[in-house]
DNA sequence: TATTATTGTGAAATCGGTTTCACGCCAAAG
DNA sequence: CTTTGGCGTGAAACCGATTTCACAATAATA
């Protein structure tokens, strides 16, 4: 009934006639070993059951076996499906090579706080940040050779490595979809200007006028923020601004939902009189009627990237910053 | 510019004029220190920026500091924000209590995968699962000492330490409703029976009709898998059974929304016709229209109370497993 | 053949805390 | 006045790996 002790090095190296020294050399792909001996002590770790103690093989090594996701709980994370699906994918691919997520919701912007000292304190072995407004205390980590990969683009030069999507891109490819079906008054409802992401959707549409020679009223860019009911409200303005405006990028799928109650409850219909894309390919995108047309990201792909650059960094690999595609996704709406 | 190495009980030690013993005492809290060599060390701890190495600390101790959030990736994880709410509250009190959260996204019934090893081998103090088909694997680390709480009652009714919903009192307060609303004919659009949250809301179902000394009809109980799809088609089927049923009780938002499309096209109207609730009071639930009456559950706090109820366990305090109790939101679809 | 590299191996130190154990001290009991 | 008991304390063992270092045995060089 006495729960038998897990096996240790010193089990296996007295099943396999070496030195415990000589165990870990196997264990951890050290190429000089005899093949006899190698063999041998891999059939007693296989007979014996053996695995190994993580807390010891930290302390010994220095390598925790952990990577931090850590998301500012200023975002979305209780409406959003995105980030969710993000971390499931950075957390499957850290998986497969052994090393688990520690996943930490705070408030990411506190330069002194827990999670600062946390990471500090190389409890981790490098950290995955979602996208931030301030990246203060990520530059202070980098700066003190934490591996770190940030999903978003920053908003600095620093060299960080990140991963994002093209959201550029996807502002103009949905802006000149609308552009090219024949409106002639596109429309922008934006998302937080402080972010990136936010401003490089709006870059992605203003990109579509300049190409055309043309320059957008300034009616036509209203700033959402990324709420369902910043949706509305921005399209009853811009309604009211441009009687005539007959196609509207928002930012997200939320503000798009939004703008089509408002063009609805304004007696138009879409996309008959205004055309709307969104930007996610979120659930309700799908089940809304009418059924929104929107910038789909490959979500999990945006995390695997992300997991794959913290590996390699840990490798210490060169590693380079990735744009996912976008894919423009067509429904009823435009 | 060398970087200092992180001091030690050995510099503490030194610094305070006691031994590493004494040290180990007074931060783990062990009463019977001198009061002033308690203040001694506290001093040096603070002058000196102190803090404890936590993998030395899980070798010597054997405690990781680590609790397991285990997600069947059979779950939608990657299309409902649900999860990523109860992890976040559950990441949220664990912090508080100095622990962090390893979330770990695979395929739970495999009960020799590799999470499985990870869990048995102890790398973390306790685990966290969120609700799953086969019990098989909690059970058994169950019986191997693994502090352990799901989220989702089990199967089984092995005294697990579990969280969940008020499944019944949501399924009985949305058909009570629709009752007292005057509704003649109440069906129901199942989730997943083989889950105990599926089969509990189809109880408080039927207990309304119980309690009217009435029986549903076999038409009236359809049975879904929580898909907008499987909405739509299963209220398809229900409006040919039944022409005349008045009131939709979903299991889930997503399915009502499909029901209720599949009503509108099928020329009635909600909730002239037809009502309709859905369960989880989800984001498209309000963006919807005609907005979605549901029942609504307090998700972060899901979390929090499997986390406390994780902690309890930790320090050996009795534990009871908790229903969380739900709301009804009324908004136009019923 | 003598000498220097090279290679594989094990003993032992190390990582940074926790915990056992024995000792010295002082108060209560005999 | 001695004995017993309890308490605070430090020395040292311990947790389970990794890594340095020294030492053979072998291969390469002169």
């Amino acid at each position: 009934m006495s729960a038998k002790p897990r096996p240790t090095y010193s089990a296996i190296a007295k099943a396999a006639g070496v030195s415990e020294a000589t165990v870990s050399r196997v264990l951890n792909g050290d190429e000089r070993v005899n093949p006899e001996r190698t063999a041998a002590v891999m059939k007693a770790v296989e007979d014996l059951g053996y695995r190994k103690n993580r807390a010891a093989t930290a302390l010994a090594s220095g390598r925790t076996g952990l990577i931090a996701v850590v998301i500012d709980d200023d975002l979305s994370i209780f409406s959003d499906p995105f980030w969710g699906t993000v971390t499931s994918g950075i957390s499957r691919v850290l998986m497969e090579n052994h090393l688990q997520t520690v996943l930490m919701v705070t408030s990411v912007n506190n330069v002194d706080g827990p999670v600062a000292h946390y990471l500090e304190s190389r409890e981790v072995d490098g950290a995955i940040f979602f996208a931030l407004h301030k990246d203060t205390l990520v530059r202070k980590l980098a700066k003190a050779g934490l591996p770190i990969v940030l999903t978003g683009s920053p908003h600095t030069d620093a060299d960080l490595t990140f991963v994002d999507t093209d959201n550029f891109g996807g502002g103009y490819a949905a802006t000149k979809h609308l552009m090219n079906k024949g409106c002639k008054k596109v429309a922008i409802i934006t998302g937080d200007i402080e972010t990136t992401a936010g401003h490089q959707r709006l870059d992605g549409y203003n990109q579509v006028y300049r190409e055309l020679g043309r320059v957008p009223a300034k009616t036509l860019v209203k700033q959402g923020d990324y709420s369902y009911e910043s949706g509305h409200a921005q399209m009853v303005h811009l309604l009211a601004d441009n009687p005539d405006v007959d196609g509207v990028f928002a930012c997200n799928d939320l503000m798009a939902l939004g703008a089509i109650a408002a063009i609805e409850e304004a007696g138009k219909s879409v996309p008959g009189d205004v055309a709307v894309i969104g930007f996610d390919d979120s659930l309700p995108a799908r089940t809304s009627r009418p059924q929104l047309s929107t910038v789909r990201q490959d979500i999990s792909a945006l995390g695997e990237a992300a997991a794959q650059l913290m590996i390699a960094q840990l490798n210490g690999e060169p590693v380079e910053s990735r744009i996912m595609p976008i894919e423009l996704v067509l429904r009823e709406s435009a």
